[in-house]
RNA sequence: GGAGAGAUGACCGAGUGGCCGAAGGUGCAUGAUUGGAAAUCAUGUGUACGGGCAACCGUACCGAGGGUUCGAAUCCCUCUCUCUCCGCCA
């Protein structure tokens, strides 16, 4: 959410960001929502205030003059009872409209519509040369015996799988070493929890723009979150950070819920696009100073590329574009790993600055050394999510046998075993 | 799921219809005192929105929403959450 001074003083860099954004609210129906709004606020207080000057004048007041009083006040409580339910409208759409409103994209953020017009920052590591025909995770998987689509599909429908075997100790590891990596750079770890309500998904930005990606729960009012972003964020909804305990830096592990609303027929094979997957997820809170949060995102990007370096996983890191990235967004980098079944790179990580737009929403402020509020910045980054990441670990680390040899940091995480073999 | 208790400012806690944005205490800030500190004393100390160039003014907020009333932290209804006991349970 912007401010909306902000948005009354800065009109057209807010129509830009919408346009650049490829987003469809409309910035004059807001503001014309907000002088309503201002107009009615303005009429109603006066006549509350008419009220509170009778209500205190009549006890004072002679007996004989109060019945005259009561009449008046009388009066101006219908006026109010009047006012109140119009504000109430005005407010409803202006608040509709104002949670519409993206923030704005940095200017380092290339103006573009698509994946096509993201930029590669970098390349790091080289995608292998095999001398034999390279499988995809598909049919490593089956060699493997690491998953099992095919009874999932019957109980819990389309884009379900089971882990089985290794394929569910691999996730296991991969998640865990992740954990470790983010541990050991100082994050505080936390297991939050995935459902939640819908003023969690409305403060991280997800509603109302999104909504029908997360799955509900109507009977408990609850959402599944898509990430848990969405909790680990909330965590501090209505608090007053102290500046002293900046930066925040949590890293969460859960399972995460999408519907793939719009995604319909795509990626359906394989384990790449699935309703339910883990992800361990980085997320920061800082001062909102611009050139602190770069660095807490450039520190985010490079927790991420650690876990892949762990993995021995080649990657580039791309700088989105203001069409992919999202409405909350002020810059975002994607990382993507080589997936040789692909024979591409592919998204695997998403590094995002949010600047105070989460906080805004979820009521989070920060108290500053002078005392005065502000609202602190967010961040956010995926280390390792899962099955996802295990397509370029198959992949990437597959022998012409079928086997997959894996990469020595992993090792200990799967109790020694150094080399997965088709049964 | 059943029975009961509760929710007031940063915290504790008083307040059962107007004099309550809210006593008292703690904490915090500033000043006095001190060689310095403690103690003591004094003063101050919420948030949001709106109006105003500003000083400042107004409105709202005592878990949330609704109702009664000229007037509600106080009365009524609904809901949420917390706690205790019972049941169930990984």
């Amino acid at each position: 959410m912007l401010d909306i001074a902000f948005i009354r003083q800065n009109t057209d860099v807010v129509r830009a960001a919408i346009k650049n954004k490829r987003l469809t609210v409309d910035v004059d129906e807001l503001l014309a929502a907000d002088r309503e709004r201002r107009e009615t606020l303005v009429a109603l207080e006066g006549k509350r205030r008419e009220k509170n000057d009778l209500s205190a004048r009549i006890p004072k007041a002679a007996k004989e003059e109060r019945p005259a009083l009561v009449e008046t006040a009388k009066g101006v409580r219908a006026a109010i009872e009047e006012l109140e339910p119009r504000l109430a409208e005005i407010e409803r759409r202006y608040t509709d409209l104002l949670l519409r409103i993206p923030s704005v994209p940095r200017p380092e953020v290339p103006i573009g519509g698509g994946e096509e017009d993201n930029v590669e920052v970098r390349k790091v590591g080289t995608p292998r040369a095999f001398d034999f025909e390279p499988r995809d995770h598909v049919a490593l998987c089956g060699l493997l015996g690491l998953v099992d689509q095919e009874g999932p599909r019957k109980y819990a429908g389309g884009r379900s799988y089971a882990l089985k075997g290794m394929g569910a100790l691999l996730e296991l590891a991969v998640t865990r070493l992740a954990v470790d990596v983010l541990v050991a750079r100082g994050l505080t770890m936390v297991i939050p929890p995935v459902m939640v309500k819908e003023r969690a998904l409305v403060g991280t930005g997800f509603f109302p723009t999104g909504r029908e990606e997360a799955y509900s729960i109507p009977e408990d009012q609850l959402f599944l979150v898509g990430t848990s972003e969405v909790p680990l964020v909330s965590l501090h909804c209505d608090d007053i950070l102290d500046a002293g305990s900046m930066p925040i830096r949590y890293a969460g592990i859960s399972p995460c819920f999408r519907r793939e609303a719009g995604a319909a027929g795509k990626d359906t094979k394989g384990l790449y696009r699935v309703h339910q997957f883990t992800k361990v997820e980085q997320v920061v809170f800082c001062v909102p100073d611009e050139a602190v949060a770069e660095d807490e995102h450039y520190k985010l990007l490079a927790n991420a590329e650690a876990v892949l370096a762990k993995l021995e996983i080649p990657y580039r890191v791309m700088l989105a574009c203001t069409g992919e990235i999202g409405i909350g967004q002020t810059r975002k980098h994607e990382v993507e790993s080589w997936m040789p079944g692909r024979e591409a790179y592919s998204e695997t990580h998403s590094c995002s600055t949010l600047g105070d737009f989460q906080a805004r929403r979820s009521n989070i402020r920060l108290r500053l050394a002078d005392g005065a509020l502000t609202f602190p910045y967010t961040l956010n980054n995926t280390a390792i999510a899962s099955p996802r990441i295990l397509i370029p670990l198959l992949e990437n680390h597959q022998n012409a046998d079928g086997s997959v040899t894996l990469p020595k940091a992993l090792v200990p995480y799967m109790n020694g075993i150094e080399r997965l073999r088709p049964a």
